[in-house]
DNA sequence: GCAAATTTAATGTCAGACATTTACAATTTT
DNA sequence: AAAATTGTAAATGTCTGACATTAAATTTGC
């Protein structure tokens, strides 16, 4: 574990990639205890806030918690499925929204991805997923809702689609490519046209669903892969002859 | 962008939160500066310090860069692919070997997910990913090849397989998936046999995509998962059995 | 008018101090 | 003797002020 004091501008960033890859490599592990701020700044010979600095940077990852207190101190911490969900989705929608990734390109992975779940879905989802799926389905019917609260819903019955895989692993992976399309479904406005055929596809994928016919759930996803890029099409090439 | 200053303690993670949230929500655009130190600890009523750490969460999330020097500072950043996929693969990495996630588990989410690149890959793989598959398939033939240089070949191959389905977005979500596995992978032994019936599986899986199968590029993966999961249970029922 | 030297504004780092939190031990009280 | 209280030490969280370093902008010299 040892740095480059020759290049002394980035010292906080080499701390924070030294200690990084002790806990990779499994060099220190989980729930294990680093030593003390002051003991830091004395082995890398640095002063304390540029250790405290590393520690931030570890800290926004979720690699380290920080106790205070006496026994207190910077702790290896387990990534929980949960945070690591958040990051993926804040990762995702800003590479999104930052790079100029047209809708098309994400909607195909999107959909593409989300595929990849339904055999274990149709095989194992469970009747908690599947009320949720209906949840949800009903809320998109009432009318008066905003296209934002109709996106949201749509979120969310995808995920509790991918959760019927019952692969946390999945799960996670998934969160990313489900999520981080909110912000570009939510540049659509959906008429009470557009909303009903989505509806009528949700509805197919979760009766699909309840009859463990995993051919039917991945068509009915790509059907709503096609349903979705044409009307993103449309809005598009509307918006383009307006201006 | 305000803080709670009744909570004194946390006052740097609050910072980094604010200024998060308007990156996301596009209040900061790209390569925008913000504020010098100085002007924002002004503007939180906090010292420089703490200010600093909160931009190095920022910074280590890729969020931010800074640049010193005259008209230097802290610049909201464009998260490159690159950038975002190196943050996969890390925090993919760590969530699997930090959360008794099991070989079958992982490997069924792996397998499911490249499978939704068969179509794709099947229909646009260049020359360039077939000859990249074929160059990987050739060094895994290599006699005196170490299992760990064999499951790093195996990565690569797969990862031709995936950027053959031209979707940058693809890609990145999959990142995670393929190359958080091969910590898992490392843990087995290849006999040569093993070997042999996983190139095969890869040199159908080639032939597949050269031939603009996805059908069998599909299955070709599933046999490969298939053979990849008994190989696994044989491993681990062996070293069982052993202890 | 152009190149070199200087200034300046910003981050990077350091040193020392105080504040706050928390576990643990010692003490007092019941 | 047991329980509640108090004290103490160790650790992080924060502040102040300073100096070092970098790189752009400005001035100066020719």
């Amino acid at each position: 574990m040892k740095i480059d004091p020759k290049n002394p501008a980035n010292l906080s960033a080499q701390i924070a990639t030294a200690i990084r890859n002790e806990i990779i490599a499994g060099r220190l592990i989980v729930d294990e205890r680093l030593p003390s701020e002051a003991e830091l700044s004395d082995q890398f010979d640095v002063s304390r806030p540029t250790v405290r600095e590393a520690l931030k940077r570890l800290a926004a990852q979720s690699l380290i918690r920080t106790q205070r207190g006496a026994s207190g101190g910077a702790f290896v911490n387990r990534i929980s499925f949960q945070e690591a969900y958040a990051q993926q989705v804040t990762t995702s929608t800003l590479l999104l929204s930052m790079n100029d990734v047209s809708f098309e390109t994400a909607c195909e992975a999107r959909f593409a991805l989300e595929r990849s779940c339904a055999t274990l879905t149709a095989k194992r989802r469970s009747a908690d997923h599947l009320a949720a799926m209906r949840a949800e389905i009903h809320r998109q019917s009432q009318p008066g809702l905003t296209d934002e609260a109709f996106c949201a819903s749509d979120v969310a019955f995808h995920r509790a689609l991918v959760d019927g895989a019952d692969n946390p692993v999945l799960s996670y992976q998934l969160a990313g490519a489900v999520e981080a399309m909110q912000p570009l479904m939510n540049m659509i406005t959906f008429s009470a046209r557009d909303r009903e055929r989505i509806i009528a596809l949700h509805e197919q994928i979760a009766d699909a669903a309840e009859a463990h016919d995993s051919n039917a759930v991945f068509d009915g996803l790509t059907a709503l892969e096609v349903e979705t890029q044409s009307l993103a099409a449309g809005v598009f090439a509307q918006r383009a002859a307006q201006h």
